[in-house]
DNA sequence: TATAGCTATTTCCCAAAGGAAAGTGAAATA
DNA sequence: TATTTCACTTTCCTTTGGGAAATAGCTATA
């Protein structure tokens, strides 16, 4: 007889959850996707876009993204050579989470509000 | 006339959903509140319940956890004392971005068998 | 020709995240 | 009494994230 009771197996959820993370973890990625969504395609439209995003972590993050097929860059050869990005489509995937934390971003910010609404 | 386009606006998506990144950011939160959630409620069997997971970076979240409104602490004084954990019923609100994030990375751990089966 | 703008890259640096391993104090068990 | 378990805490260390500023190569404009 087992002292011990074993714990509840909970991988079935937490390995897809941490596969999720995997590609857009850190503080950038999501809101990158989310400015190029929109319609800014221009490097520098996108970091002013974004109040703190650096061109450093631009140029880093954009790569990232382009590695995991989630944003394209796109090369045009005209007389000015002209860089731009735009989604790829399996970058609307993600939509459902977007959405999903902007919900409750809102909803937690109406949350604190109510507890104390001396915090802005 | 001015030559620059003006970037599109996207605050109003991008700052709710760095909000809710402030709130479950890092490696462990969520897979911390899917543990609790299926009934892990003893530090250990949370501990057990994740691969990887040190106790002190679970003692350090867990305090994260409940200063969020996310976790509760639970100290009962029988003969002996024990601590246990649950969630709070503000983290069921959490449930539409971990069941976007589980179906995220079941698909795309699919898509990325279908374009290269080696990568197990 | 000189200056400004675009799209980055590079260097330097600091702070935070996170891992390994040992320790702690209280209670339970042998 | 000695050992084990539980729930952490502490220390030490390495890695990663990310900010500031300068620079580079190209084109456009004055």
């Amino acid at each position: 007889m087992s002292k011990k009771k074993p714990y509840c197996e909970c991988l079935n959820t937490v390995k897809p959850v941490r596969d999720t993370l995997e590609v857009i973890n850190g503080k950038w990625k999501l809101s990158i996707i989310i400015s190029v969504g929109v319609g800014n395609s221009r490097f520098t439209e996108i970091q002013e876009s974004i109040p703190g995003l650096t061109p450093k972590v631009l140029s880093k993050e954009l790569k990232e993204l382009e590695q995991h097929q989630l944003i394209k860059r796109i090369i045009t050869n005209d007389y000015p050579v002209k860089i731009s990005y735009c989604l790829e489509p399996y970058a609307d995937t993600l939509t459902p989470i977007i959405y999903a934390m902007k919900d409750w971003g809102l909803n937690h910010k109406k949350k604190i509000f109510q507890e104390n609404p001396s915090e802005i």
